[in-house]
DNA sequence: ATTCTTACA
DNA sequence: TGTAAGGA
């Protein structure tokens, strides 16, 4: 044994999923995609890997699982731009569901606040439309 | 040696 | 779409 003590040979250590350390060549070995295709994919905004101090991307393993995704969607048959739009709904859709997350939980707190029981109400759709057709009920009567 | 952008056919 | 030039 020499003093080579920089000889890493922990063979489980792995970088964090979003630190960019691959070079294009090895995101492209990793993912079976030409080099090339890998840098049109980020021309089109497909893909946003870091860039180091030279200017040469350094993609993460979140990146070689994105594209993997996209590798399967183009497989498909999905255009680039259509991979796009589907990437771009899956985005809304999380924010969409993380804010709704966020509304139901305000929504228990001022409930609880408030001190009003609502066992008995079984959605917010049935509620509304049994006291809209109410209302009406009672204005064409009255 | 590798990667990057730009440009040209 | 592919390839070549030229810089980092």
């Amino acid at each position: 044994m020499t003093d080579r003590t920089d000889d890493r040979r922990h063979e489980g250590e792995r970088p964090a999923l979003s630190h960019a350390v691959y070079g294009i060549s090895v995101a492209s070995e990793l993912t079976d995609i030409p080099v090339q295709t890998l840098r049109l994919w980020e021309r089109q905004g497909l893909l946003a890997p870091q860039r180091s101090k030279g200017g040469t991307r350094r993609f993460s393993a979140d990146d070689i699982t994105l594209i993997r995704r996209i590798a399967a969607l183009v497989a498909d048959g999905v255009n680039l731009a259509g991979v796009a739009r589907i990437l771009d709904l899956r985005d809304a859709n999380e924010a969409l569901r993380d804010n709704n997350k966020a509304l139901q939980e305000d929504n228990d707190i001022l409930r609880s606040a408030a001190g009003y029981d609502f066992e008995e109400r079984q959605s917010v759709h049935s509620q509304r439309a049994r006291t809209d057709g109410t209302r009406n009920r009672a204005r064409q009567t009255g």
